[in-house]
DNA sequence: ATGGCTACTCCTAGTAGA
């Protein structure tokens, strides 16, 4: 079973590449982020035509997730729990071959110390919060996304460079290891220890051939997945050619 | 040395992303 993640940018721009995509790689569940679209509009038709199922939920213009399925999935939540007045569309969990799979398109921050940045470290900590109250670290979890954090020095293209700036500053890197305590596993880093993985590049300034990216697009698995996971990869093919995301899919296989 | 882009919108300028 393979289960992606992919920060998609738009969903209504890239529809052609994400479908080129699917039929090339066949994922068995792809989790979208920032598909930018409200419900009526989202391009269902293009993607059953092709097999796959569709849960969503999206708004005008900024974040929206879908998670699409070879096989059908069972809508669990479309928010996460304390949301209530929080109209942003960044959390989809859904059941699916008995396996709970959470969807996440956390907040960018923007700036250290700004309003955004408190928003973010707030929706983590009520992540955190959910994961607590209602979930079991012993249960068959999955919980990917764009985390908009690079957990370690590793996951920077120039550490130096970015060491305190937003999505790798301390109280977000410790916001990422409050989720991994709790009992999860950073699938890419149990089987690809070294640096130089990344999963965004800046569209500006020829970053990606330049290899100027970061790892902020995380599949984290509870100890009974883990040990099923075999293998993981980041698609660096997703991230070429006209018209990319600025995000590479990542992909994970479990027996 | 700096910055270099893309996508969105009550759409050609401002906001946001990361």
């Amino acid at each position: 079973m393979i289960v992606a993640t992919w920060n998609i940018n738009s969903i209504r721009m890239r529809l052609p590449r994400l479908v080129q995509w699917l039929e090339l790689r066949r994922p068995d569940v792809l989790c979208l982020q920032e598909t930018k679209v409200v419900d009526q509009d989202f391009p269902s038709d293009s993607l059953t035509s092709i097999g796959y199922h569709c849960l969503f939920r999206g708004e005008k213009s900024y974040n929206g997730v879908a998670i699409l399925s070879l096989k059908p999935a069972e809508q669990v939540l479309n928010a996460l729990p304390g949301d209530s007045d929080d109209l942003q569309c960044r959390f989809l969990e859904v059941h699916i071959a008995g396996i709970r799979i959470i969807n996440i398109y956390a907040p960018n921050g923007q700036e250290v110390g700004s309003p955004k940045f408190a928003y973010k470290l707030g929706w983590y900590a009520r992540l955190r919060k959910y994961l607590d109250e209602a979930l079991d670290p012993g249960s068959d979890l999955l919980l990917c996304g764009d985390f908009n954090i690079a957990p370690e020095d590793r996951d920077v293209w120039d550490p130096e460079q970015w060491r305190g700036q937003v999505l790798f500053s301390e109280p977000e890197k410790e916001a990422f290891r409050s989720l991994v305590s709790w009992g999860l596993a950073d699938a890419l880093r149990m089987h690809r220890p070294e640096g130089g993985i990344y999963t965004w590049w800046d569209y500006r300034a020829g970053a990606f051939h330049r290899g100027w990216g970061l790892r902020i697009d995380h599949v984290l698995l509870s100890k009974p997945l883990a040990g099923r996971c075999t293998s993981i990869e980041v698609d660096r093919e997703a991230r070429k050619g006209e018209k990319p995301s600025d995000h590479a899919p990542v992909l994970a296989t479990l027996e």
